[in-house]
RNA sequence: GGAGAGGUGCCAGAGUGGUUGAAUGGGGCGGUCUCGAAAACCGUUAAGGGUGCAAGCCCUUCGAGGGUUCGAAUCCCUCUCUCUCCGCCA
């Protein structure tokens, strides 16, 4: 949710980030509901000002033991007014806050214009592609002998699941404590384990609702299947008001993640790299606003140590406005190398959200100096996909032979084992 | 699933129709005292919004939404959440 006294005061600006993001200009819309709920809520004041002295006045009388049925004749009046243009005002509060809750977040101004992933920008990359000795093949191939299992996920669940069995489920884990870990032990994230199914509160404080609906799974009761952890780690700090002190708050978690894929029909439809349900370790930071750049820095750096300890060529893009999600005000993407696909594909995403989505749910700091509380600043960060990472770790550490090389930092998770071989358990 | 209790300020906890945005205690902050600290004492301490150059004035908020009333934290209805007991259960 954007600052609605921010677009009174520069609604060009407004118009501007939202033609950025290639969405309609909304100024025109936006001032008018506002000028219109601000009036009637003046009027609807003075009336009940009005009202109240009234009503006062009557109590008044009455313990004096007065006669007041005139003074509460009068009264009567008032409050029909004041009723009728309350009213009004809500109405027109009510219609500013839906048109609001629809609009993206702003970008920052050092975020590229551009309309697609094509106008993303390189920042630095990391490790170079493999030149291969023999033609290497996809993960589907590598993994189907070590366990990974299509067929089990279209009978059990249909297009877009998978099952891993053996020595995949066991990668897939170890992978995922690995990361935990490291985020934990080395990057001062508090480790949690949030629910997974959230109520529309929830998704509507991160902004997955009202506009999104179509791309979450909802259960029968109303609740959501968590599309990612970012939704209930960034509730955590929902309804609250914080001290300067307790910020900033680092949180990461590991959690199955579930989305339609509406839009994608078509897309990536072999493999692992989009499915219904996925597995993905996930940072929030909630901070400060003058803590927020710097900690956007340090959650893409945090995701790109996982990629250098997997031993995984990487680039870094700062997406353009066009291609950033709807809460995100400025985002790194982490593309991973995928040799089969002679491609880099998306492995994490970080954004820092601003006081968009803490604005949304009502998470606060007081301020150092003076009265009053300031919206804290919310981000997020894939640290990694976990099912994407097991794509790149079994096409990039592959052998002629179909084993796959484990890298030292993942040894300790996979029993020592230095490799995957389909003779193994 | 059955039965019951309850949601009040940073926390605990009063308050069942009339200047109650709300007693009291704790905590926080400021001060007195002290070499300093503790203790004691004094003072202070909600958020959001409207209006205004400002000081200020005003409105809303006692889980949420409706209703009764001249007047609601207090009465009624609906919803929601929490807790307790019983049942069931990984």
């Amino acid at each position: 949710m954007l600052d609605v006294r921010w677009a009174r005061e520069h609604p060009d600006a407004l118009d501007a980030a939202m033609t950025k993001r290639g969405a309609e200009a909304v100024s025109a819309a936006v001032l008018a509901l506002d000028t219109k709920r601000r009036s009637a809520q003046t009027r609807f004041q003075e009336l009940q000002s009005a009202r109240r002295d009234a009503s006062k006045a009557i109590g008044q009388a009455k313990a004096k033991g007065e006669d007041a049925s005139a003074a509460m004749a009068a009264v009567a009046k008032l409050k029909d007014d004041a009723a009728a243009t309350e009213a009004e005002a809500k109405q027109a509060s009510d219609a500013l806050d839906a048109l609001l809750a629809t609009l993206p977040n702003p970008p920052a101004d050092d975020v590229p214009p551009g309309a697609n992933e094509d106008d993303n920008v390189f920042v630095r990359e990391n490790g170079t592609p493999r030149a291969f000795a023999f033609e290497p093949k996809s993960h589907i191939d590598l993994g189907e002998p070590l366990g990974l299992d299509f067929e089990a996920g279209v009978k059990l669940s249909g297009a877009r699941f998978a099952a891993m069995r053996g020595q995949i489920a066991r990668l897939e884990r170890a992978l995922a404590h690995f990361m935990l870990d490291l985020h934990v032990q080395e990057h001062g994230y508090a480790e949690v384990r949030p629910p997974i199914l959230v109520r529309s509160e929830a998704m509507y404080g991160t902004g997955q609702l009202p506009k999104f609906e179509e791309d979450s799974f909802q259960t029968t009761d109303g609740r959501w299947l968590i599309p990612t952890a970012e939704v209930p780690l960034t509730n955590l700090a929902a309804d609250t008001s914080f001290e300067p002190a307790d910020l900033p708050l680092r949180y990461v978690a590991h959690t199955p993640c579930f989305r339609s894929e509406a839009g994608a029909a078509g897309k990536d439809t072999r493999g692992l790299i989009r499915m219904h349900q996925f597995d993905k370790v996930e940072m929030v930071s909630i901070v400060s606003a003058d803590q927020s750049e710097a900690e956007l820095e340090r959650m893409t750096a945090a995701a790109e140590t996982v990629l250098q300890r997997l031993e995984l060529p990487y680039r870094v893009l700062l997406l353009c406005a066009g291609d950033m999600g709807f809460g995100a005000r400025k985002t790194y993407d982490l593309e991973v190398w995928v040799p089969f696909q002679n491609k880099y594909r998306e492995i994490s995403s970080c954004s820092t959200c601003g006081d968009f989505q803490a604005r949304r749910m009502g998470a606060r700091v007081r301020r150092t100096e003076g009265k009053g509380t300031d919206f804290v600043h919310t981000l997020n960060g894939s640290g990694v996909a976990v099912g994407r990472a097991m794509v790149a770790l079994l096409e990039n550490h592959q052998r002629e032979d179909g084993s796959i090389g484990i890298p030292a930092a993942l040894q300790p998770y996979l029993g020592g084992m230095t490799e995957l071989t389909s003779g193994q358990g």
